[in-house]
DNA sequence: GTCCTATTATTGTCCTAGACAAACATGAAC
DNA sequence: GTTCATGTTTGTCTAGGACAATAATAGGAC
């Protein structure tokens, strides 16, 4: 008889639904339906959390919260039919589609150590650069996709993160160690906790000689101003991941650009940017490609600047 | 005239402060004051999210809201004097702490090249233990106290961490992959982002040949518990930081405990744990050593179980 | 049928204002 | 000086209302 419940807070941590949306759902769609403790304080069921959290991931894929609430939650869980994504999954060789297979399914049967090894094996034998660019990021968006279709749990994501980021982090700390120009701030805005990307182009752009400066994700527009200042960087470059709101990128980037001093530019890339407008004083980069080709542009223009 | 201004969203994000915090600071204490849009929103000033920002430091030192509130801007930027803090700052070697003061300046002088060399350089001297337990651990407590002080700005702790971070990992890859038991799982709780502290432990773990599941920061309790589970580990380790409010503890550790199979032991740590309670079913680990001392009693105990 | 536009429905986030428990400080009693 | 009771401070929860932005639908033109 383990009932475990949860408190608004709780639950909004567990299923990343805001305080308010919740309150919301409750009085709007009758679900959920929490109990109460002797305060009057919403007390939810474990079950109801769970179905939360589905409800959430189907949301996500582009379902629509009126439906989903009116409905059982067996036809809930019949119902995960992929609905969205535009995507392009483009095919690879077959050699790398068979290794990124192979990936997927070490990660789906736990297997940490084989997934890191094979890894480790495809980057000495790829170099960095195509490693990045053929097996990391086919790989992030297959296990992207495989999440939103629930065939991944969130901790198979997690630890998938986690272990691809070991492997690229060391990648790049064997590099010799960069002392020109341009110097690049990596990071992400608050609410963006995904770094994969950022530390993709990270690779490509130490490849390349750049100075490259990761600050980690989620820092705070304030103190992304003052990093860029105090280190002197000539680009701060931010990711924005898939499951970033789109709407929320905009005035996220317009308020950055304000806070940064003039003279430093703001490169942002990463799968959010898709479908984001053109902003004045932003930099969109919409692949691996567009980061490379933009560094390109800026030493030569850079190097031309300071001869003159 | 560059006036920038936030809305209540943005400035929870900067601050840490919740919404609900800062419109019950607005009514009691007058302060924040922000202006409002057309529709009727605050807008946070630049300077007024400023100075929450150190209030917010102020009051993680143990200073008191009301007072700070009812403070000029000016008074605050003379307050800050260190107040609480109990925390021993056990002096080390002189050797020891020579190095550990030429990093700090190497943060403080944001040069990551020369920093992460040094550490590197510890690390072959001292071994990865060693290093651990006398390098990075000391060196964790004085860039927090920095922070406390305002001697260090938040993205210098960030630089700090991230590239700390790098070093710890890169040690951690180039041990051999275990294979052995214990399988200990290693994360946080959705509030805890810090996993310095973690990688410490796994580090320290992996040398003693346990096999380590890192699932990064921030995992959702529902989570932590499917993927023990499904990863059939026999520990979960979870760390808090100081800088986590340990009344929020026991109630992570219950309800984690409560979701958690019984036969999988639940260790938590960290100098966030320094004054929590026992609790049934939770093993306290107040510090590095008494992480291994576990470990060690873990296999001892173990192994004889085998046996029988 | 397809495309574009105007209208309507849906949905999340903000708002005000009140209540209360837990944490903290203060002072009395020992 | 220490312990205990009392009072103050503080964060988080509650309720219900409002509205702008987004998405779906209907209506017309071709």
């Amino acid at each position: 008889m383990n009932k475990i419940s949860f408190t608004i807070a709780s639950v909004e941590k567990e299923t990343g639904l805001s305080k308010d949306t919740l309150r919301m759902w409750e009085r709007r769609y009758g679900f959920p339906a929490p109990e109460r403790d002797g305060v009057g304080d919403r007390l939810y069921p474990a079950d109801q959390v769970e179905r939360l959290r589905l409800i959430k991931r189907l949301i996500d894929q582009g379902h629509r919260p009126g439906r989903l609430m009116a409905m059982s939650p067996e036809a809930l869980q019949t119902l995960p039919t992929r609905h969205l994504q535009v995507a392009t999954t483009r095919d690879a060789t077959t050699d790398e589609a068979r290794e990124i297979g192979d990936c997927l399914a070490l990660i789906k049967d736990h297997d940490a150590a084989a997934f890191q090894q094979n890894l480790q094996q495809s980057l000495a034998r790829q170099g960095l650069g195509r490693f990045v660019t053929d097996t990391v990021a086919p790989l992030t968006r297959r296990v992207g996709e495989a999440w939103e279709d629930g065939r991944f749990a969130v901790f198979e994501e997690h630890l998938f993160t986690e272990l691809t980021k070991r492997v690229l982090r060391q990648a790049i700390a064997s590099l010799p160690p960069a002392t020109g120009r341009p110097r690049i701030l990596l990071t992400s805005v608050p609410d963006e906790p995904h770094v994969l990307g950022l530390l993709m182009v990270e690779a490509l752009f130490a490849l390349e000689g750049a100075q490259c400066i990761p600050l980690g994700p989620q820092v705070p527009l304030l103190d992304i101003a003052q990093a860029a200042t105090a280190h002197q960087a000539d680009i701060v470059a931010l990711s924005f991941s898939s499951a970033f709101p789109a709407r929320r990128v905009p005035p996220a980037l317009f308020q950055l650009r304000e806070l940064l001093p003039a003279d430093i530019a703001l490169w942002a890339g990463g799968e959010g940017m898709q479908h984001v407008a053109q902003q004045e004083g932003v930099n969109r980069l919409f692949s691996l490609k567009d980061g490379l080709d933009a560094l390109g542009l800026w030493t030569a223009t850079n190097s031309e600047a300071k001869k003159a």
